[in-house]
DNA sequence: GTTTTTGTGGTTCGATCGAACCATAACACC
DNA sequence: GGTGTTATGGTTCGATCGAACCACAAAAAC
């Protein structure tokens, strides 16, 4: 039954099979013939949705990306009415942590695509702008916090977001490495704030 | 003229054409053929020296790792006489730093591999323990410090050693990505390091 | 109600994969 | 100076790779 099916599911759940292949044994599982496997559908499907493999594997980052802000978006808006900096900022934080499966998942993902960044442009382009925009996002925050007395004026903005930043991805490794708990890690985040922000936790 | 070549050579010369390609493509890049074309001999050596391709990739990192050890203890020595721990702990952060091709390259290998971390055994009791060490080590380093008043006492040492390796680690990838040059690397570490220590860069 | 377009399954092709196998030259040992 | 071990090159095999190709059914368009 053609021509009423959706295709941006047909993409997803092909996208999906993707992530969980890549997720298990890196890009070098994620053949043509094995991703049509796990995401049930033909080889031929394939094609016609991406194309050939190096399209399919930007397609499913895309896809990736999209619902990571998507999620990331949603989650924020949960915090409540008027969240405190130091609120939103520990949310942005545990964002870039596997504090649940689909976060876990997503960070592997990435790692998997993560040497190919280097050297495929395309890539290139999809995975340089999110990070960026985080810190940016992290330090426009901590300026306000300043502007309403939650952080002391002596705190270098950028400097403490890109850390906060590169301290959360760097936590996120190891405890997908196993070396540590994602309480531990939620607690070794909390410790960095609770330095920069004069207000507690939940404020 | 055989039985008089080193073993240890000819590993490490195919080990480097491991990297190589690793760096390059990814572990989907590191098959036999590749391989022995990229360190110029033939196929059967690799079976000869290695055994199976799982076999070379793990002989590639444990030689990796060797290096890296060697040459971190190698840097450290050569910070002079006596080093304050300010300075001490600035050497092992900027050991995990992309700061020359040795270290940039050894970064992306471990990229590469790092998916199969999470699943292969014996792959992950290479990585499991190195960066556990270093964190160990740099919050003895920093309760050295505050024994001889070069730290503040409120630190909490494990807390900050912690989060200084991830940052560290964090801002690697970061530079890797092209996201941000190496020497805004240095400064960020430093500026954190200032926070920590009371003493100047150089003590 | 024929004709396109859209979506899908299946198959095939040349290339390449990892691994096993065969052969043999160089040296060590006695 | 044979004999056995070590080190190496080359080849082959079945499997699998990505991509192209063929066929066709369902719906839309006219």
């Amino acid at each position: 039954m053609p021509r009423q099916v959706d295709h941006d599911q047909r993409r997803r759940q092909i996208a999906e099979a993707v992530w969980r292949l890549a997720t298990r044994g890196g890009l070098e599982d994620v053949t043509l013939r094995q991703v049509a496997a796990e995401a049930e559908v033909s080889a031929r499907l394939l094609q016609y949705y991406f194309g050939t493999r190096d399209q399919l594997l930007l397609g499913a980052l895309e896809i990736l990306n999209d619902d990571a802000e998507r999620q990331a978006r949603e989650r924020l808006g949960m915090l409540g009415d008027a969240p405190g900096m130091h609120k939103i900022v520990r949310g942005v934080l545990l964002e870039l942590l596997p504090l649940d499966g689909e976060r876990r998942n997503r960070h592997v993902v990435y790692a998997a695509y993560f040497v190919r960044f280097l050297t495929d442009p395309s890539l290139a382009k999809v995975a340089r702008d999110a990070p960026h925009a985080l810190e940016n996002l992290v330090a426009g925050l901590i300026v306000q916090g300043q502007e309403s007395g939650q952080v002391p004026l002596e705190v270098n903005a950028t400097a403490e977001a890109t850390f906060l930043v590169a301290g959360a991805e760097g936590i996120q490794s190891s405890v997908l490495l196993g070396q540590r708990s994602a309480e531990d890690a939620v607690a070794m985040i909390d410790y960095q704030l609770a330095r920069i922000f004069t207000t507690p936790n939940g404020e």
